[in-house]
DNA sequence: GATCGGTTTGACCACTCGGTTAAAGCCTGC
DNA sequence: GCAGGCTTTAACCGAGTGGTCAAACCGATC
């Protein structure tokens, strides 16, 4: 158990990983080569072979890391709905979830273009992709099923697809719009913050619509 | 004038933008290489710089047609509305809007992915998705704009994105969440057609709840 | 000091990429 | 037939890619 082995335990490979993430933020996908990585972690590039065995691996691992930690506050975020007074009214835990959705997004802003990015980039990590994407859908059609019917034009599946497009979308999109439609930069805290009024004003609406139509069920 | 001058006038032309269309589709834009959209083509390399110049070229030129298709659809929607008997009411025109934008993509399938993959891609033919994504933000606002106050959770820069990230995330997303929440392919008639009730429920929701609260215009 | 194992290195490999070029093919007008 | 101009071809180029490898390094154990 000789923990002061070298150094600190994996530094270069973190700084690999970083790199990595760096770079994808930076270049895109196209530019993340190993020599590149390498280049900017300060490392040779065969360390990122010895450590990551590929640079397929390699950008897995960066995926991995983002859906993991946007997982876990999800996650976070229904266990506290759960401990609650027992009571958290609907609405309220979807607009908890989107905020925290689009506290994410907005800490992590390669989030958005490495999901989309994947998505529709044919990619060949789909598997990891698909994976996350089907846990978020569970966790929040469960909620939406409280309200919603599971098929039609008002059903779960279809609310889920437009919220969380909603939320994603804005941050691949509004950018290209151009300065002057959002009075400066489109990822500003002005504008940031009109998004999410919008997404809240979004999910109040439809779900007091679904309220409404509720009784005739269709 | 000699019109019959060798077989069809620029048929390598038409075979080497198709195949790269295809192998866009197939493999999307990591497979697209000279010399795979030749192999496919059935022609030689150096013909597709011959004709194209570049490889960067030939890929805008394929966005190119896609946009410019799309386009002329929306553009010749708008000119009917504006020779009908002069009422034609906005709600009508958004979902006209609306179902040529859905026929389009579900008759064009790589064109949703082909959009997002440069939006997102970070890639460096942005400049024309701008051209075309402000074109049809400037002529879907001006509509909104009836309704929708110029800022503010309700605007109708928000509600534009709204409305189309509704409309194109489906066909990049839906596929991945998997057959069984759609009883079958998310690409199926069935499922786009209840996507496409969805989409118009959502138009009409948000209309209604604008119309209601217009007085107080916040 | 010798040894041993995990770490780091530079040189090297086969391969693919976009792009060029000089010559050949081929069709047309004379 | 021949001259001239598009079109098509195979061969080639330099650069960059992912990945390998044997040797060197280096800290810890005996």
């Amino acid at each position: 158990m000789a923990r002061p082995k070298k150094k600190v335990e994996g530094e270069r490979a973190a700084a690999i990983l970083d790199a990595a993430d760096a770079l994808l933020a930076e270049v895109g996908y196209e530019g993340i080569s190993a020599r590149a990585v390498a280049e900017r972690a300060g490392v040779n590039k065969a360390l990122v072979f010895y450590y990551y065995g590929s640079v397929e691996n390699l950008f897995e691992r960066v995926l991995e890391r983002y859906y993991t930690a946007h997982g876990e506050l999800l996650a976070r975020a229904l266990e506290g709905f759960r401990r609650a007074p027992d009571d958290v009214p609907l609405a309220e835990r979807l607009h908890g979830l989107i905020d925290v959705y689009l506290d994410f997004i907005e800490h992590n802003r390669l989030y958005a273009r490495l999901v989309q990015q994947q998505v529709s980039g044919g990619g060949m990590h789909l598997h990891l992709v698909e994976r996350h994407l089907r846990a978020f859908y569970d966790w929040t059609s469960s909620l939406l099923a409280e309200m919603a019917p599971a098929t039609g034009r008002a059903s779960a599946r279809q609310l889920y697809l437009t919220f969380s497009a909603a939320v994603i979308n804005y941050f691949t999109y509004a950018p290209l719009l151009g300065d002057d439609v959002w009075e400066g930069d489109a990822l500003s805290a002005a504008a940031l913050a009109e998004r999410r009024a919008h997404v809240h004003w979004l999910v109040d609406t439809l779900l007091a619509a679904l309220a409404a139509e509720k009784p005739d069920a269709r």
